[in-house]
DNA sequence: GCCAACGTTGGC
DNA sequence: GCCAACGTTGGC
């Protein structure tokens, strides 16, 4: 079982809108190392942060889980889709996606501040400087300490 | 809206 | 393979 911290904008899709759709499949990644977690690394159950960032105030809005595991992400054969990528063909796809799942909407959002001033968060990808990456791994301590404060 | 940090692209 | 130019991310 792994754990990850995904990120979403709420303006374009929040923990709401995962809660209402319930499943989301995770398209429009077009990072490698993003791509990597979620072909090579991201199992059916794996736990999920859902981040909010782009916000005010950015953080931790829920929880999710990995519904569908790496499959090719179609968005990018579209030409008129944003994420087109005339690189990748079915034939040879470049780009993959999860699908995930809500699970739950914390009553009271773990802020960047809050992460940022815990003590036992500093080891979050997330805090780390220069990381911007919209999918990262995240230890089980980091996971249950970021509950905690949830629940708080 | 600003801007620092970083990834990607493309010419050489 | 280098590196300048450009695009994107994301907190503030």
């Amino acid at each position: 079982m792994n754990f990850w911290l995904m990120k979403s904008e709420p303006d374009v899709f929040g923990i709401d809108d995962l809660k209402k759709n319930k499943t989301e499949p995770w398209d429009g990644v077009r990072n490698y190392q993003a791509r990597n977690f979620m072909r090579d690394d991201m199992k059916k159950g794996d736990k999920i942060l859902f981040y909010h960032s782009s916000c005010s105030p950015a953080g931790v809005a829920g929880l999710a889980e990995v519904s569908k595991e790496s499959h090719p992400d179609h968005t990018c054969y579209d030409k008129k889709n944003k994420y087109y990528d005339p690189k990748s063909t079915k034939e040879a796809p470049r780009w993959f996606m999860v699908e995930v799942k809500f699970k739950k909407k914390f009553k009271n959002l773990v802020t960047l501040e809050e992460i940022k001033n815990t003590k036992k968060l500093e080891t979050m990808g997330l805090v780390k400087k220069g990381n911007r990456l919209s999918i990262m791994p995240v230890s089980e301590k980091e996971f249950n300490t970021i509950l905690k404060l949830a629940e708080a």
